[in-house]
DNA sequence: GACGTGCGCCTACGAGTGTAGGTATGATCT
DNA sequence: AGATCATACCTACACTCGTAGGCGCACGTC
């Protein structure tokens, strides 16, 4: 189990296959190409490649089953994300995590309705802290 | 003035690059190799590279002044802050900005004095808005 | 006029990434 | 048994990135 604190960030081609298998659990090669497949063509070796490279680092592990393997992540989707998150507020905004949110607030890009929920679970991230 | 809804992200060095410039102002190569210097050790072309790359991406321009070349930044830092959240909302947290700042509140890695004032942006924002 | 110093520029190199072609092996179908 | 197929593995190539060495030019100093 390695802690994730020592892994450097994911491409975005990297976090494609990871999401994937995070939404699916255990996944062979052949079916993380099926689901990539449905949103931009890619050859299935590159999608091999990526995995192999992605379980030498430590982000995947693999058992053989059926005559073929089936990854899955050794790495927490929440952790990923934090650790993203924190990283991006260092490098990014400064160290400040207000920057983040102000940036998130200020895009234009959210609905009443998100910024609303943001709000919520902020108010009710303090409750349960106080 | 190309609008960096095109370029793509920077990396870490590149981001420490365009940090001291928009701290700064216009800076010659000497002046950001400086202020990289005391955090870090790191060679003069080395800067001279990446600020040179990041000017042909578009991330940078130069005037000359003074037989040295100043460099200021053609992207503002807001915009840049704003087009990396909302790619990071994409990729990592599916879409979802709510995942972002839960990820942010989850990490256990905000004080109660930051979480507060946090909330207090959101609900400033909110006041603008409405 | 020689000389150091600062600066822009060209070149390079090792690592990582995205992409994929080819090969070998084992299972499956006819 | 022979052909087809799926799969894992090896290899490669172009590109980016971080890092830096070295060259040449201009300018001030002695």
């Amino acid at each position: 189990m390695p802690k994730n604190r020592d892994l450097p960030a994911l491409s975005e081609a990297q976090l494609e296959i990871m999401n994937v298998i995070w939404d699916h659990g255990e996944c062979s090669v052949a079916a993380v190409w099926k689901m990539l497949q449905e949103r931009r063509r890619v050859s299935r070796n590159t999608v091999h490649t990526l995995i192999a490279r992605l379980e030498e680092k430590g982000w995947l592990s693999h058992r053989e089953a059926d005559s073929a393997f089936l990854y899955r992540a050794s790495v927490s989707r929440e952790r990923t994300q934090q650790r993203t998150v924190e990283r991006m507020v260092q490098t990014v905004f400064n160290g400040s995590a207000e920057g983040l949110v102000l940036a998130l607030l200020g895009g234009g890009r959210l609905t009443k309705a998100e910024a609303a929920r943001i709000r919520q679970l902020i108010a009710s991230a303090k409750a349960r802290k106080t």
